[in-house]
DNA sequence: CACGAGATTGAGAATCAATCTCAGTTCTGT
DNA sequence: ACAGAACTGAGATTGATTCTCAATCTCGTG
């Protein structure tokens, strides 16, 4: 697949609130009834609460709010949740230095890279279409086909440099 | 077991052209020696085999590697040595999306990243100044003073793209 | 060259994140 | 309501890496 971003990626909406969590949730149940796979309470309040929460969850930080909603909730089903919103092109795993997979919502969103501050763990998004380009020029003259790629630049944030 | 390494070695040596092996272990040893640390023989032997292997070693790949030359080296040795000649910048780590550190030789050699096949696992190294500029553009732009950076393109090589 | 304080080592235990197993539970179409 | 398949939680398991600790080695000093 190429990436020639061309054009904005919202299509036509109607006027309609559609909430990312309604819209993310309207796409998982057709995704999971497409597949034979069926809805469950804790499936549902886990996809509620990761699309209500923002930035890059880790699954402990994704755990822990969902158990307080629902204690009884194991983490085992957490991951097997999350990995179904991935595969459903919903949330996008990605792997930083931590060594914790961490996942973002993924709904109608460009691609991006990120900035991230070593000493407070902020997590900036950023995107350049020129980046993008001169990747793809590098992957070609190798002869290669790129699915997909990662970009993180580690260092320290404005807030985190005064120390 | 003991080591009886009386005799042997580091006497009558040629004019050697500073292979990067020897180089490295010039460094290391002033390394090691600025902090008190201590020269060993199963030091010597995995920093020996790491430099004389080439590409991108997991530490599973270096201990059979070693493991070949003397049965006896535990894992968390070469782990320990790996770290050490990483903190002193003679190999750098990666880490691909495979789950496993990997490391490189890091003398005298220019930053660079990489285009990883997902197939073959092949992985090809590039500079690209122009991307490195961009990136600080970057960072500037949202204030920050960015330490290190890693860029990756995952894709199909040549070779595998008609498989 | 012998000493000895302190660094190093190997093996197995311990961590950590993530996955798997399995018996009991819950969905869903009919 | 029913059956069969999917799901769940808890605990076991895996895989990578780190830690612990007793035995061993290094290296500067006398």
């Amino acid at each position: 697949m190429t990436q020639r971003v061309s054009s904005q990626s919202s299509r036509g909406r109607k006027a309609e609130p559609a909430s990312p969590t309604t819209a993310a949730r309207e796409r998982l149940s057709r995704w999971i009834a497409e597949r034979g796979l069926k809805a469950t309470r804790q499936r549902d309040l886990i996809v509620d609460t990761f699309f209500s929460a923002s930035g890059h969850l880790s699954v402990d930080e994704l755990l822990a709010k969902v158990q307080s909603r629902d204690e009884n909730i194991g983490a085992a089903t957490v991951y097997r949740t999350m990995k179904i919103l991935s595969d459903a092109g919903l949330a996008s795993a990605r792997h930083f230095d931590d060594g914790q997979t961490r996942y973002e919502a993924a709904i109608g969103r460009h691609h991006h890279d990120h900035l991230i501050c070593t000493s407070c763990h902020q997590i900036i998004e950023f995107e350049n279409e020129r980046i993008e380009e001169l990747q793809d020029m590098v992957a070609r003259h190798h002869g290669f086909q790129v699915t997909r790629h990662k970009l993180e630049l580690y260092g320290l944030c404005k807030a985190c440099q005064g120390r």
